[in-house]
RNA sequence: GGCGGCGUAGCCAAGUGGUCAAGGCGGAGGUCUGCAAAACCUCUAUUCACCGGUUCGACUCCGGUCGCCGCCUCCA
């Protein structure tokens, strides 16, 4: 059950080693619920699906958590603008990013925890590290203070001595000694009372680092197997989260750090701020399907930038295509008999490829190509009338098995023409009897423009939606 | 400035110190088809940014150059 992956602490690749296998206990960084995350964040938490899925094909038993940040600066101003509370301005979010989830074909992790219902245990982690002396106040707010963690930087390689005091823009008002340091409890008098809460400390509301730590530990233990998340989260938001959870527990944190590369756009990272970004319901609204999104996402190497454009979501669609159409046309096989040797060893091969490639640092290119290989084979198969039912259903489930990682491999199910369709689609069956191909020319033409595609077999004339 | 990474065919993209450098998309020709489509067959990088070095041998290791990206600040 050797599954190997890069582990950012230590710059290289290493075997997963869950303390208690064969649980893998991870935790991945969740959207902050203040708008509609975009397919830049989706990428990291596709992959982080793609990873969950490939551990628990490998053997492996995953038990994930996947935060909601639904306390902090924006969701704040925003629900107040909105004239509404935190709990009503995030519901709407929270729908959003769970319905892009389900139509992108992500499982969804064993826990999803919200921040704002689980500020006892974050208040009791920064009474620990109250305790421990790692803290100080300023103005009312909490902070940690990094001069106590003397491996404070280790998971970015950062030389924090470098970071001195006052030499970024602090946009903070508060006073740090420090501007290394960070908040764990903010006190904004300015802020409104529903989003303030009582501590021993005093009232106020979460710093953005210190629920990870909370929730992960609460669900997980103090240590954590994997801890997964955007690159850009490693620094500070990640070193934070050891600082704090080192120092509060005396244990350490995290065994395995999972960093996924971003999404880029003309080259660009994508973000909010630059404005450059796609969400998956633009996307769909361009006709693009999310099983094509999801398959571009997927299919990348992790740890490789992806530079997102409509012409690889094009060849995503295309290649997806491919597959899908294999898999159907296994699925029309009716001749019975015995699974013949080569339907057997096509697919023994393929798999084989394919779990090697993801037990070595989650290699989804390589998977993909795999799969890829196993069309080419049955395809030959097919088209040599070389497979009976029985040697098709084995290619299929080979399919079926490998795509419980990918989780876009298989057509569709049962789709039926809209009425009008239908018509049409029977008319033009007539006219071949009849063999007025002129006519059923122009009958296919017609569909062709509502985007159907047809394709005449010896079992039958077949339809898909381009 | 510090740290990390990348540069492989028209496009996307794996990979290895040593047979012909995966896979997909696109393209060309052919088979099949009433015609198409789909599928199948064949072809599509003597070469892996560039320059040196190590080696019997490097695209893969080392050094340098150029170009690009990310992080060092809220961000997946």
């Amino acid at each position: 059950m050797s599954f190997r992956l890069y582990n950012t602490l230590s710059g290289e690749v290493e075997e997963v080693r869950p303390s208690a296998p064969p649980e893998v206990r991870m935790y991945a960084c969740g959207p902050t619920v203040y708008n509609r995350a975009h397919i830049g964040n989706f990428r990291t938490f596709v992959a982080t699906d793609v990873l969950r899925r490939a551990l628990t094909y490998c053997g492996f038993r995953v038990r994930e958590v996947m935060n909601l940040t639904d306390v902090d600066d924006r969701i704040i101003k925003l629900a107040a603008e909105a004239g509404q509370e935190i709990g009503p301005f995030t519901a709407a979010h929270i729908a959003a990013f769970e319905a892009d989830m389900k139509a992108l074909r992500m499982e969804r992790p064993e826990i999803v925890p919200k921040a704002t219902e689980h500020i006892a245990e974050m208040v009791e982690l920064i009474g620990k590290l109250i305790a421990r002396g790692h803290t100080y106040v300023a103005d009312g707010s909490v902070y940690f203070r990094i001069g106590s963690f003397p491996d404070y930087g280790k998971l970015a390689r950062l030389d924090v001595s470098g970071m001195k005091a006052g030499a970024r823009v602090d946009t903070d008002k508060y006073e740090k000694e420090d501007a290394r340091d960070f908040v764990l409890w903010k006190l904004k008098a300015d802020e409104p009372a529903w989003a303030q809460w009582d501590a021993p400390f005093g009232k106020g509301r979460p710093g953005w680092h210190i629920e990870c730590s909370a929730m992960g530990m609460k669900y997980l233990g103090d240590t954590l197997d994997l801890h997964a998340g955007g690159v850009d989260l490693i620094f500070p938001h990640h070193e934070n989260e050891i600082a704090q959870s080192q120092c509060g527990t005396g244990h350490p944190f995290v065994r395995h750090w999972m960093h996924v590369e971003h999404l880029l756009v003309n080259e660009e990272t994508m973000s909010k701020s630059k404005g450059n970004f796609f969400t998956l319901p633009d996307l769909v609204e361009a006709g693009h399907s999310p099983e094509a999104v999801r398959y571009l996402l997927a299919q990348a190497h992790y740890r490789k930038q992806l530079n997102f454009s409509f012409e690889g979501l094009d060849q995503a669609k295309a290649a997806l295509e491919r597959i899908h159409g294999a898999v159907r046309r296994l699925g029309e096989v009716e001749t019975a008999g015995p699974a013949s040797a080569a339907a057997l060893e096509a697919g023994e091969r393929a798999e084989t490829a394919f779990a090697a490639a993801l037990r070595d640092d989650l290699n989804a290119p390589e998977a993909i190509a795999a799969v890829h290989g196993l069309v080419t084979d049955a395809n030959q198969l097919l088209a040599g009338g070389a497979l009976n039912a029985a040697g098709a259903g084995a290619l299929r489930e080979r399919f079926e098995r490998m795509d419980r990682v990918f989780g876009v491999l298989l057509p569709a199910g049962e789709d039926r023409l809209e009425a009008d369709l239908q018509a049409l689609f029977d008319a033009r069956q007539e006219a071949r009897r009849a063999r007025d191909f002129r006519r059923a020319d122009e009958v296919r033409a017609d569909l062709e423009r509502r985007g159907i595609v047809l394709e005449d077999t010896p079992r039958g004339t077949r339809w898909r939606r381009s």
